[in-house]
DNA sequence: CCGATATAGTACCTACGTGG
DNA sequence: CCACGTAGGTACTATATCGG
């Protein structure tokens, strides 16, 4: 795998775009390719062409980041129509049945995969702005997991404050008096906010729940 | 050419918080 | 203590892209 070296890999920005993002809607393969270029020496392996395509993305990355990291990326999206101006929101569509991980043809109720230890990671990416968003993937499927396409939304200020300093990260309130931390960065500064990611879940984890 | 799957977008419902 | 208003979360539906 390490041996593999993938030209669009190295591909300036604007080719890039140009060859690989798609006119309309976004693919998992580009999204995908974008994460890997924005991580860039932190990913210690490339994908293969077929993981790239395949929806949890699962990466091998150098220290100080896990070894592994299993990533459920989607693009986020932004409706003027929403309750809250500016708010940003990625669906959740992919997941594994409660126990082992068969594929769910219907399943009404998903979780992350968790499987071999990797830690889930829900992530966000606007295409436009190119800007990522890291929600706490273990905060949203430990309420009996989520169901067939679950919300997970951003209060804009986060967003706000990460487009000015490329990188930035927030709370909000979740029903219960959960708190979820969220992280924004910019491509070249993702590495740093999937350290914090990790570090606000670890966190969370310890004081939350047990 | 047809079918399947994923993404995008909108709407509705419920919970929480604040004010009277 | 009750009522009202706002925000968050869930669900459904439509559209587009990809694969067979």
């Amino acid at each position: 795998m390490g041996s593999t070296t993938p030209g669009w890999l190295a591909l300036p920005e604007d080719e890039f775009e140009e060859r690989y993002r798609p006119p309309r809607g976004f693919t998992s393969g580009y999204l995908h390719r974008v994460l890997v270029r924005a991580l860039g020496p932190a990913v210690n392996a490339a994908p293969s062409d077929e993981a790239l395509k395949r929806k949890p993305l699962v990466l091998d990355l150098t220290s100080p980041l896990p070894p592994r990291l299993r990533f459920y990326l989607y693009a986020a999206t932004q409706h003027q129509s929403e309750r809250q101006p500016g708010t940003f929101k990625i669906q959740l569509s992919v997941g594994v049945t409660r126990d082992g991980k068969p594929a769910p043809p219907r399943a009404k109720r998903r979780w992350f995969d968790r499987t071999d230890n990797i830690r889930p990671i829900a992530i966000g990416y606007h295409p436009d702005w190119n800007l990522f968003i890291l929600w706490d993937a273990d905060l949203h499927d430990l309420n009996g997991g989520f169901g067939s396409s679950k919300n997970v939304q951003t209060p804009p200020e986060i967003v706000w404050s990460a487009l000015a300093k490329d990188i930035s990260h927030g709370s909000r309130r979740l029903h219960g008096g959960l708190t979820e931390t969220i992280v924004a960065a910019r491509p070249h500064r993702l590495v740093e906010a999937l350290s914090l990611r990790i570090d606000l879940s670890n966190e969370s984890m310890c004081e939350g729940l047990f």
